[in-house]
DNA sequence: AGTCCACAGGAAGGGCAGGCGA
DNA sequence: TCGCCTGCCCTTCCTGTGGACT
């Protein structure tokens, strides 16, 4: 016992020296990054390379604003980091700063959960952004729309209605609200009122009732994925603002772009690489960033979407999920009754309750649409229909996963 | 050609929590 | 306090499906 005591103390200092070492050197190094949030997705930089067409027929679509008209409702498609929201944003900005109050931009993004994934929640959130703010639930629906509307034309001005990922919502809530939406617009006396709608979906508009279409999308701009060059470039761009001159090494930009424009030409991707791997070589005390980085940067992009994705599902979903892993270990292609059987199991060894299968079936759904799994649905024929089952994840990460769950459960 | 399996997935509604207004 | 409203999570009930089997 005696020499234990002793012992601990040299460790602490030993910690506490080896700590103030290492906060001194990293006070003392030059920062690689001098000014991340030019790699961030709320960035708004000043020129979107390969986007000036898309800018251009965009505000002409909303110059009418300026003269007091009602322009075009609009609808913008193209995957994800396509540079939809970073365009929309930008023309919209300049409109407003040009019209000053004659024209209002409201954004709202409806993948934001509690915020405007549900009619209620979009109302409220449209009428905060005009200045009133509502309750997160109680008030019945046509309350919040005769609100929406009073604020709406309390003045003369043209009020522009950004609603980004509108098919999560619509998806959520059927297209009833495009309709009342653009059905307020006929009632305004003082104030108009267009719609930009912002969706990944291609085929989306074909999904709503006719009535609603026809009312509905008077223009539409498609954004077409970037390819590698143009990934360059916006890299390059982005780099200038980010980063402290010559630090960014041979290869990295184009190897940045290539990884990315793998994945449909994702620009946001894109800037993820470059800014996590910028961070990995502060990190490791390196005064260039160099492809080796980039490398370890996809791996932990990966891997840090993929563990916040799970980290923030429900117990139940956790489950489920686990009960994959586990069954990932035996086989490769698991089926949906396994995994509820497995699942059950498992909810008894936690004394947990387990939901229906149906519920469960709802689970393995989401998961898929998180990327987290694999699905398909096949038949084999007398032996039933069911949905086949693989993680998406390589052998270190499912790994990695199957510790987190553990000590989670 | 008809049957059958093992689900998928839509629709309806229950129960609960949170909030409002009278 | 009570009735009403919403969101959310869930169950129950139901129909649909596609290919192997008879």
């Amino acid at each position: 016992m005696e020499t234990k005591q002793p012992l601990q103390h040299v460790q602490m200092k030993d910690n506490s020296t080896q700590l103030k070492s290492l906060f001194n050197s990293y006070l003392d190094s030059k920062p690689l990054l001098t000014n991340p949030s030019a790699l961030s997705i709320s960035y708004s930089p000043t020129t979107i390379p390969h986007r000036e067409k898309q800018v251009e027929e965009l505000g002409r679509a909303l110059a009418p604003a300026l003269k007091g008209f009602r322009p075009s409702n609009v609808f913008v498609y193209g995957k994800c980091g396509t540079g939809k929201s970073l365009v929309v944003r930008f023309v919209t900005n300049e409109l407003q700063q040009l019209a000053r109050q004659k024209v209002r931009v409201i954004y709202v993004n409806c993948k934001m959960k509690k915020t405007a994934n549900t009619e209620y929640r979009l109302l409220a959130n449209i009428a905060e952004q005009l200045g009133k703010k509502m309750p997160d639930t109680g008030l019945p629906t046509d309350v919040m729309y005769r609100t929406v509307f009073d604020l709406i034309d309390s003045e003369e001005q043209a009020v522009i209605l950004v609603i980004d990922e509108i098919d999560t919502l619509i998806a959520k809530t059927g297209d009833e609200i495009l309709y009342n939406l653009t059905r307020i617009n006929q009632d305004l006396k003082k104030a108009k009122l267009s719609l930009v709608g912002i969706t990944n979906e291609l085929g989306f508009l074909e999904k709503l009732e006719p009535r609603v279409r026809s009312s509905l999308s008077e223009e539409e701009f498609v954004f077409p994925p970037y390819n590698a060059l143009q990934l360059q470039d916006i890299l390059r761009e982005r780099a200038k603002s980010a980063f402290a001159s010559d630090v960014v090494g041979e290869g990295v930009i184009e190897k940045a772009a290539a990884l990315a424009a793998q994945e449909h030409g994702d620009a946001r991707r894109a800037l993820d690489l470059l800014r996590v791997g910028a961070e990995i070589a502060e990190r490791r005390g390196d005064v260039k960033i160099n492809v080796t980085h980039i490398d370890a940067s996809q791996e932990k992009v990966d891997y840090d979407r993929v563990i916040e994705t799970i980290k923030a599902q429900p117990k139940q979903s956790q489950l489920v999920l686990m009960a994959i892993v586990k069954l990932s270990e035996k086989e490769q292609m698991i089926q949906t009754g396994e995994v509820f059987d497995n699942y059950e199991k498992m909810c008894k060894e936690h004394g947990m309750k387990s939901l229906t299968q149906r519920r469960v079936s709802d689970l393995i759904a989401e998961l898929d649409m998180f990327g987290v799994i694999q699905t398909r649905v096949i038949s084999k024929g007398r032996y039933g229909r069911t949905r086949t089952i693989s993680l998406a994840l390589d052998n270190n990460l499912k790994q990695k996963i199957s510790t987190m769950l553990t000590e989670a459960l």
